[in-house]
DNA sequence: CCAATCGGATAAAACGTTTTATCACCAGTA
DNA sequence: TACTGGTGATAAAACGTTTTATCCGATTGG
């Protein structure tokens, strides 16, 4: 006699149809003040929690939004406490939806995204898939709405929320360049040059130093760029490359962990920052405003991106929202103590 | 006639009941090797996949394990790159046992948990929960399986995993004891004295501090407690007390972000790190190995902390496990370079 | 006064599975 | 021959919703 109570039993109390029931939960069909508040009353009194599962049969839908996130894609900053911001960024605007987050982490070459199927999801959230990834046709053969973060991807048929990675960089370098410095050395990130289109928020990081340059006159180098991973211990090794390098007075890294690895790294080789090398960093993580000199970064607001992301996607799914698009979110420069002018050590030197 | 493929398409196509093809998917009843390998061969080619809501509806299970955070939750160190990690190691866990994880931020107050009935959830891991929380009652009360984070739970009834933060503490407040400190400070977060035991986590971080002072025969100080914000700004703000506080060498703070936070707020007040003054930090932050200097600190392996937590949740769900029980995770000390000799100053001034 | 409209409610048919009870068949055994 | 037991397969009854088509007044319009 432990039966879960169902709809049925709340409209055998109330008097009334099932599909009135129905009709009183969802505030469809019509039905009369009176008879709304007895079914109301009678709900609360039998403690009726629906069943979605069957709800979610019927209706083919799940009320869930993926959000796939790589594993250990290789090039991605995969040690950065970024993900969580992002996370609660979309978790957040899913609730408010009445949707939840289910939370994946796939493997790029063998994940199959059956699931997406299986489960009937409502939408999906793709972080980090560049170009070339494999994941990006498969999401859109899916035939489900989705959105990319930080992809710049160029079909205009795909929903993406990146960065002004462009922007963000030229700002960097620009302020390394007004304060004198000529030679800036570049830690972009370990993949193959050739690939690195494929890597977007990089490549576009990238071009935003080449505007910078080529707008003061100076010439883009390529022994500048330093390709070592995007990690504290490729920042660290990058330290030795950036001490050879001749009159480099400065680096912008592609990553606050790169940079805070590099200051380590400078400091092991007896160099001061920002006294003989400014270092500037790129994502503004809680702490670096706390390290020691505070890092020179540009901020990004991860969980708004998390937000504007899950709220394009709400809009697809419900069939409101433009068609399509590419939401741009701005980047800004935070200055602090890792750069200062350049000259400081010559000027000492001589 | 653009219809999904079910079960029955498959059943018609391969000449056999429903009911065979269920169990070939299901590996269930007798059912011949050869008719098994039409079956799977019709499902490959037509390209089928299982309705999960059809058969939720029909098992009353969802495949779904919940991961529950507390949003804002006061005390807790919430701005951590912490429960990544955690999180990773829990969907890689589910993953294995085709679960998938569904997480959601709550509000400890507001928050029903309805959903969890709703969508029929399987089982529940539960993060940082202290002892007087309402979450934990109102979990129990589900009647669905939970696992407890870094709760510290009386009940034996409940399924834990917790850090042994008692002797972690211990082994970092031995470690200073042994290079000649005599007072230490303690920063231990800002909740009030008498709620301390609720959260936990810092309370046994408390005992592992006495109990070394006690094997030194060293007396326990209540003014040595710095009750601040367990964040960056708490441990800088925890600075000016350290350094007004008389003969204290060394501090100890329950978290790396609030020993660096100190460690930045010494050397703002002239004070250098560990000649003036030894820090100790807790968690071990992907960070703390890159900080200036790098961190001693107490190491804690959080994606196993999720592996574990999710190993035991499935085996509740299956049955099989033991009953409930508390798993304790060991903690490790990691010496850096914010620890040395006390005295150093000393020698100095004299 | 008849037809048309409308508000309020309902019966019953799905939705795509799993599972129980049953069946047919055959081989061995009494 | 009749019974037992086992193997392979199936028909049909759920599971708890949503939704479509229908119904029954009562009101309105011509």
């Amino acid at each position: 006699m432990n039966h879960e109570i169902g709809i049925v039993d709340v409209a055998k109390a109330a008097g009334v149809s099932i599909a009135t029931v129905s009709n009183v939960i969802n505030g469809k069909g019509r039905v009369s003040g009176e008879t709304r508040r007895k079914v109301e009353r009678i709900i609360a009194e039998l403690g009726y929690t629906p069943n979605l599962p069957a709800r979610h049969l019927k209706t083919n839908r799940s009320d869930l939004i993926g959000v796939v996130v790589p594993t250990m894609q290789p090039g991605r900053l995969q040690d950065n406490p970024f993900y969580w911001d992002l996370l609660a960024g979309v978790e957040e605007g899913a609730r408010d939806g009445r949707y939840h987050v289910i939370l994946t982490g796939i493997d790029e070459e063998r994940e199959t995204l059956a699931f997406v199927k299986e489960r009937r999801l409502d939408g999906l959230i793709v972080v980090g898939a560049g170009e070339g990834s494999p994941l990006v046709p498969r999401v859109a053969a899916l035939g489900v709405p989705a959105v990319f973060i930080d992809s710049y991807l160029r079909s205009p048929e795909l929903n993406q929320v990146v960065l002004d990675d462009r922007s963000g960089a030229h700002a960097a370098t620009a302020h390394l360049i007004g304060l004198g410095h000529r030679r800036i050395a570049l830690l972009t990130g370990d993949m193959p040059p050739e690939q690195l289109p494929y890597f977007g928020v990089l490549y576009e990081r990238l071009l935003g130093y080449r505007d910078a340059l080529e707008e003061a006159g100076l010439p883009y180098e390529g022994d500048l760029l330093l390709r070592l991973p995007t990690s504290l211990e490729g920042g660290f090794e990058a330290a030795r490359h950036v001490a050879a390098l001749p009159d480099v007075t400065a680096a912008f890294a592609f990553s606050d962990v790169m940079a805070m690895g590099l200051v380590k790294g400078l400091r092991e080789q007896g160099k001061r920052v920002p006294h003989d090398y400014s270092v500037v960093g790129f994502d503004n993580l809680f702490v670096s405003e706390y390290t020691a000199p505070a890092l020179t970064t540009v901020s990004q607001d991860i969980l708004a991106k998390g937000r504007v992301a899950v709220r394009m996607l709400l809009g697809q799914i419900d069939g409101v929202g433009d068609p399509a698009r590419r939401i741009v979110l701005p980047a800004e420069l935070i200055v602090r103590e890792t750069t200062g002018p350049a000259g400081a050590a010559n000027a000492r030197n001589n």
